[in-house]
DNA sequence: ACCCAGGGTCATA
DNA sequence: TATGACCATGGG
């Protein structure tokens, strides 16, 4: 008997186990692609935070981070941890898009190209990563592009889909080439993997009660 | 008091 | 190519 795609049996588990997450906490791309900067490597409480302080400026805007000082910017985002690094970071996003002349429309950058040339142009602007541009392309312009964050690396690691030490680049293949290519599933299965990690693996691994544990070789 | 969060850049070897 | 220092707030 054919043992089933890994990928995709783990997806349904998930899904089957939280429903659906309703990702990306955001209410328009622009805003999801602010999110994305400022939830790098922080707990995302702290970014509801900095993005309620913008809308409460009126500066959950595209010109409106440009015109800020940056001492007024980092004031606003403080919450969100690194503020200095990410005001560079948040202006250099802001500057893409006025160069692309999406400053008015950030959701139209998605018109701008393919999904390669799309990440590609990410990845070249100042403070975005793989999984910062993978999260711009899936959650804010709808494209196939898998997320992978830390979350994804330890939870298969354990479950022995992954070594551990892959570079991102091989580990999004991995995930792409056993799944459909699809925007929708994409996006939910990363949302249920941070949910997983969030309620199983953080702050204390609780693996008795984990939806996987029945897929997990190496369960305590 | 310590650990970590939905990372990325930069200097160094 | 591959480490390591650095960035900083807030919750457990």
């Amino acid at each position: 008997m054919k043992r089933r795609n890994p990928w995709l049996a783990i997806y349904e588990r998930l899904l089957a186990r939280y429903g659906p997450q309703h990702w990306w906490p955001g209410e328009t791309p622009f805003e999801v692609m602010v999110g994305a900067v400022l939830t790098q490597n922080t707990a995302w409480g702290n970014v509801e935070k900095a993005i309620a302080n913008l809308k409460q400026a009126g500066a959950l805007d595209c010109r409106a981070i440009l015109e800020r000082s940056d001492a007024d910017l980092a004031e606003l985002i403080r919450p969100a941890g690194y503020f200095n690094v990410k005001t560079r970071r948040l202006k250099a996003l802001c500057g893409f898009l006025a160069a692309r002349g999406v400053a008015e429309a950030p959701e139209a950058l998605a018109g701008q190209g393919n999904l390669g040339q799309l990440r590609t142009a990410l990845l070249a602007v100042h403070g975005i990563g793989e999984e910062t541009a993978d999260s711009i392309l899936l959650y804010a312009l709808g494209r196939p592009s898998f997320v992978v964050d830390a979350y994804t690396r330890r939870a298969y690691t354990r479950l022995g889909l992954l070594e551990g030490g892959e570079p991102y680049a091989e580990i999004k293949r991995r995930f792409e080439a056993g799944l459909a290519r699809d925007v929708a599933l994409y996006n939910e299965y990363h949302a249920l993997i941070v949910r997983l990690g969030k309620e199983h693996c953080r702050p204390r691994p609780r693996c008795a009660d984990c939806p996987l544990l029945a897929l997990c070789p190496n369960a305590s």
